[in-house]
DNA sequence: CTTGGCACTCAGATTGCGCGAGTGCCAGTG
DNA sequence: CACTGGCACTCGCGCAATCTGAGTGCCAAG
């Protein structure tokens, strides 16, 4: 149904539809790209391209733009990747150079990746799989307050206030060093359990201060870090004030629900272990973004630390470029997290 | 020179062209105020307070709309507060209603400042004068490497990862020992001095360990935690699609700038202990920024939290609301803070 | 000082028109 | 049978001309 020749031509049209932003007829196309036959098969080309869903026209006499079909089949069979440019491939480097601890690298990281594909970015929060508790700390605020801390081996601190009954200094040592007996070395998941049997070995006097705390740490265990999101490059969105109500206004609404956005990357990585996916258009089911694209990447390794990043855009974008830059920075970041 | 019936004719002025976003003519403006004379007698009046740089004709054959000039005097003189709705005081309850640290706080407040106003708002996370040193815990987590944690009595934490040579966990016990003598219990600008005083105290041996911490520990000091703002409403800027590059895209190349912003509310607030201050277009200094307004406001007290709240938006803003929602925001937050 | 009247201005909407990019179809050709 | 040149047709877009009316400034009268 669909000859070499008539991918070369969808080939086309999405190249140079996408940057020239405008329809793109017979003529342009074989002025632009070494087709060697006519406009005229172009033309058939095009009816037949359009009969399949692959693109279509805006109006009776205006050129044809890919459709979110087209695009896709772009996508898997027709996009050849494009190295990364020197200045890219510095820029990754000047970015990370110097990160320390995770919320350093996710930080710079969500700022490497507006910068290179000029889209608005999103960063996951990596968890860490292999992590375990290093150090539990109870520091009293007040004579009611009391502030939990968390410490886990991939440098990660939680926090947490908590309310509890009058208590002595003395108490919270006592406290301190038993839940840190129990918890220190092992994995949360471990922690959970081993917290559990903790709390019936309290006598009844100080199980009153024990429970809240218990609790409290059970929460914060319970809470993946990983659900938490940091955007940046939001300005490269002002590059589409034409399609303002179709691009800038759901993505910016979009960028304010942490949910929406977890939930648009897990579905864009979902069984795609590593490699970068793209979803476009209407793929996306969160309603409001039906007429842009995520493309995202799992990073780092599922036994060590684990999350996901990408970038979100109006369908219409150099997707050849832009999966190049996920990739690299997804595994660049992952390498970066895995060594340092 | 400008007697009663100018002010209100201004007056009259600015407020139909915030509601209707549209030049206002002498006809209108007779038709909708009660001014008692003639359209004739009020064009006389707006020639007057267009001579004066008040109001200004964005073309000959059109309206009157209000100069930055006529906003300043409007909000000095002219605006009159508008009480809070019911709606509005309810969600200012529902909104902060359970927030425990002092982060959720700043989350809950930009969200419910945004809500309120409808338009972007920005929350400084307060730094507290009172604030002293609870506990500092060194945590290992590779062989050349502790993690730092700083806690203050506010309920911070801060961290930092320090690159360290080879230690022994027994030389770390020693040092956190030390240090927490030296500092816990005393001001973070008291710190800084005792931590200077501490270095030539230990042996040549252990200077080697100690001396990274310390300077880490400084630095932390140092970077004063109210220097971090959240950014919340960010969609609100779509109301302002018409007016895309003066307005949203301005705004949104602000925002992704810590600096600007912290500089922005600094400014505002500058020598206004408390109250509400507004900043009208070419009153900000930053450049991009001279057709958005900011009004901002402190909050908490000057010997407890103390910080600055505030949103950004077109200098064509409902001032009167604005400001009464911003004031009462600040004020419910700097007694729940005070409060706890 | 206020007011009604009046001539004047001019931005924005409406209309009409021609251009040209682009298409689909068809008959001719290798 | 695939490709091509030719041709008639469509129709969005840009441009100029026109019209409308909101709004003004000024003036003379109350």
């Amino acid at each position: 149904m669909l000859d070499d020749r008539k991918l070369d031509v969808l080939k086309a049209i999405v190249t140079d539809y996408v940057s020239s932003q405008e329809p793109v007829g017979s003529r342009a196309l074989v002025e632009r790209h070494a087709l060697n036959v006519s406009p005229a098969t172009v033309r058939n080309d095009m009816a037949a391209l359009e009969d399949e869903g692959y693109i279509t026209q805006p109006h009776t006499s205006a050129g044809r733009i890919p459709t979110d079909k087209g695009y896709r089949l772009f996508v898997d069979r027709l996009a050849t990747v494009k190295p990364l440019s020197p200045a890219e491939k510095r820029a990754i480097h000047t970015f990370m150079h110097g990160a320390l601890d995770v919320d350093d690298v996710v930080t710079r990281t969500v700022r490497l990746l507006a910068q290179i594909t000029h889209q608005v970015a999103i960063v996951q929060y990596p968890v860490s799989v292999t992590a375990i508790l290093r150090h539990v700390e109870l520091v009293s605020l007040t004579s009611h307050r009391v502030l939990l801390v968390m410490i886990t081996s991939n440098g990660r601190v939680e926090q947490r206030v908590v309310e509890l009954a009058e208590h002595q200094e003395a108490d919270l040592a006592a406290l301190r060093a038993t839940i840190n007996q129990a918890v220190v070395g092992v994995a949360p998941a471990v922690a959970v359990e081993r917290l559990g049997a903790l709390l019936p070995e309290f006598s009844v006097q100080n199980r009153v201060q024990a429970s809240p705390v218990i609790s409290a740490m059970l929460e914060l265990l319970a809470a993946d870090p990983s659900h938490r999101v940091v955007v940046g490059g939001v300005p490269n969105l002002t590059r589409f004030s034409d399609q303002f109500e179709t691009t800038v206004k759901p993505v910016l609404e979009a960028l304010e629900e942490q949910v929406v956005l977890l939930h648009l990357l897990g579905e864009a990585t979902r069984g795609s272990q590593g490699d970068v996916t793209v979803r476009i258009g209407r793929e996306n089911s969160y309603e409001r973004l039906r007429s842009t694209s995520v493309v995202a990447s799992s990073y780092g390794t599922t036994d060590d630390a684990w999350a996901t990043l990408g970038i979100v855009g109006p369908t219409r974008m150099d997707y050849p470029s832009t999966m190049a830059a996920v990739r690299a920075v997804a595994r660049y970041v992952g390498r970066f997290l895995h060594e340092g």
